[in-house]
RNA sequence: CGGGGAGUGGCGCAGCCUGGUAGCGCACCUGCUUUGGGAGCAGGGAGUCGCAGGUUCAAAUCCUGUCUCCCCGACCA
């Protein structure tokens, strides 16, 4: 392919709008095009490299005898008043639905459980028909409360949604255990450094799952890690031990302190600086929503700890959960925000309180009085010890459940989700089978995602240098790019065209930088900016048959034959192509 | 949804406070020279200043409304 044919057009400054490298890059390099917020154009060259990742994926998915099918972006409303999921999806404003010519209601499709398991109902019989997994790479839609960072979090991108179907439960993980290969595979070969890890299911539901996470400090999840027991969970999902605080506290009887404009844990120690940050509790107030009801929640947590609202969320089984407002908690305390306790709260509050409470005594909490907290309380004798759970957020440096390692907090983006649904979806919209016995029975699914777009901005946000990306070779929009200094001198085009044909036979993707007019300075800027890996630069030795070797991702240049940078091209892409994962 | 910020040639920005009819860099077009890390000179094209109202002799500039985009937060009491 030449250069000089293509529409290519390259930035000198970066879009003022992006705020993360993959983003910047990909826009100044004119990957892609912003249209409005979360909305973007794939130039050609992005659109090479989302279709080298769908080959990877399918490739990786056919292998083990998933079948890819396509399902409709545009789905009726009543396949998910059946799965239950219309209004939480409405209410959580993610879902961008509308009416048909004929008033139906439709959405487009932020994920595709009900179509998949309507499709399946209507296809699978009997227990002879399964296993079977299904797949599709397609756009999905999602009104996102606030896309950012480019392809990062878009409200439209490309995702490969599976679903597996079994008969029964062990099927089931079977299946999911075998798509977990397939993506590890996949992310592997991708040329990613990723970590699995376990998660909370959220919306999609279901038993097990995890998430596979491109480390970057970018990234938008916080994940717990201990490398010595192996273990990584998302933050949300997260657990850990911490310890009681230390001492017996005086048993002095329970009083009133005045605490004037001390709202905050940090004010209070102030206030009572032998008291120690863990004898101080706090109580925070929340509104949580079900389907038929709200309820006014209050959690005591400790203060050098912080509550994790999915946790929270999960426990209490609600759709929503949201912070309680300045006027919700004068209502429900009688006092300025900051003061909240869990004595004298309004009778229908519910009150829970997190296990890092537990084990503490003579402690300061609210008063739900303005100014005022108590101190020297007791759990037993001042009150009732409340419902204790875990729900706190696991913090850098807390052991490990099982005792024997220290957590570590990183960061990462979420490329990929894969899920044990059980039989979530097949009980509430009836796909069943029959059994050998004529018995009928759910369908057991699974649901595996991985957000194929994401995986080309995580690509990026881990390799890129100030000049520009540098794409893994087995996802890059070209493999190899031949820079042509001076276009139209003779010798140089002749190699030109040589390199060209015989990389092309060799089933080498070869882009030419021919184009005339553009100075050698800014050839090398744009192909640094594009990041094709593998480079030959054709000059002034061109007549000798000498080119000049210059991997993208640095190493020494050097100067070669053309047969010699034939031979390291084959080479280079040989050994990318048979990156496998082992676990 | 709350808070903050921004909309001026394709991109990045200045001008706005203190109203007087739009400017810079990059990019683009033409010509000549140049050709191993974003070339030089000369000439040129391109913006109803997001949109709608209002104030005024006069609005990019002041006022009101509205749309869009970006950032922070959906935060600890």
């Amino acid at each position: 392919m030449r250069l000089s044919q293509q529409l290519f057009v390259t930035l000198r400054e970066e879009p003022a709008d992006a705020e993360v490298r993959s983003h910047a890059l990909m826009a100044r390099a004119g990957f892609i095009l912003k249209l409005g917020a979360g909305l973007y154009v794939y130039g050609p060259m992005m659109w090479r490299v989302l279709r080298k990742i769908e080959q990877i994926v399918r490739e990786e998915h056919d292998r083990i005898g998933c079948q890819e099918l396509l399902m409709p972006a545009v789905q009726p409303r009543e396949l998910w008043d059946e799965s239950g999921r219309w209004e939480r999806y409405v209410n959580d404003g993610i879902l961008f639905n509308f009416r048909d010519r004929k008033g139906s209601e439709v959405c487009l499709g932020p994920t595709h459980e009900e179509v998949i398991t309507h499709f399946v109902r209507k296809q699978v019989q009997s227990w002879k028909q399964l296993p079977t997994t299904l797949y599709q790479i397609q756009t999905k839609f999602r009104d996102e409360i606030r896309p950012r960072f480019g392809l990062m979090r878009g409200r439209e991108f490309i995702m490969k949604d599976a679903y597996s179907f079994d008969a029964n439960e062990e099927g089931m993980k079977d299946s999911y255990a075998m798509m977990r290969q397939v993506y590890r595979n996949i992310f592997s070969r991708c040329g990613l450094r990723f970590t699995p890890v376990e998660a909370d299911s959220g919306a999609i539901g279901g038993s097990g799952s995890e998430e596979f996470m491109v480390d970057a400090e970018t990234g938008e999840d916080a994940i717990a890690v201990c490398h010595e027991i192996g273990y990584a969970a998302n933050i949300e999902k997260a657990v850990s031990q911490i310890s009681a605080p230390a001492g017996e506290p005086e048993k002095v009887e329970m009083h009133k302190e005045p605490t004037p404009g001390a709202k905050t844990c940090e004010d209070l120690l102030k206030l009572f600086p032998d008291l120690g940050v863990e004898r101080l509790l706090k109580t925070v107030l929340y509104e949580a929503v079900w389907e038929d009801r709200e309820q006014t929640i209050a959690v005591m947590c400790r203060g050098d700890r912080e509550l994790n609202e999915v946790k929270l969320l999960n426990h209490l089984d609600a759709l929503n959960l949201e912070l309680a407002d300045e006027k919700l908690v004068r209502s429900v305390t009688g006092a300025e925000p900051g003061f909240a306790g869990p004595i004298g709260l309004r009778d229908d509050v519910r009150l829970l309180a997190d296990t890092s409470v537990e084990g503490v005594q003579g402690f300061l909490c609210g008063g739900n009085e303005t100014d005022t907290h108590w101190l020297d309380v007791w759990f037993g004798r001042d009150l009732e010890q409340p419902e204790t759970a875990d729900f706190g957020v696991v913090q850098s440096g807390d052991t490990t459940v099982c005792g024997k390692g220290k957590i570590e907090i990183t960061r990462g983006i979420e490329v990929g989700h894969i899920f044990q649904l059980g039989t979530k979806y097949s009980e509430a919209m009836d796909a069943s089978f029959l059994d050998e016995n004529q018995k009928k029975l759910p369908l057991w699914m699974g649901c595996y995602g991985i957000g194929v777009s994401r995986v080309a901005a995580s690509a990026i946000e881990q390799n890129h240098d100030e000049g520009g990306m540098i794409w893994p070779l087995p996802i890059a929009p070209y493999q190899v790019l031949i820079v042509q200094m001076k276009a139209g001198a003779e010798e140089q085009d002749a190699l030109c065209a040589e390199l060209e044909k015989e990389l092309e036979a060799r089933g080498v993707d070869v882009l030419v930088d021919d184009r005339k007019k553009v100075n050698p300075g800014a050839k090398f800027k744009d192909a640094d900016l594009i990041g094709i890996p593998l480079r030959i630069v054709v000059g002034r030795d061109a007549g000798e048959r000498r080119v000049e070797w210059s991997p993208r991702s640095g190493g020494d240049k050097e100067v070669v034959t053309a047969e010699e940078a034939l031979a390291r091209v084959s080479a280079a892409v040989e050994a990318a192509s048979s990156v496998r994962d082992s676990e």
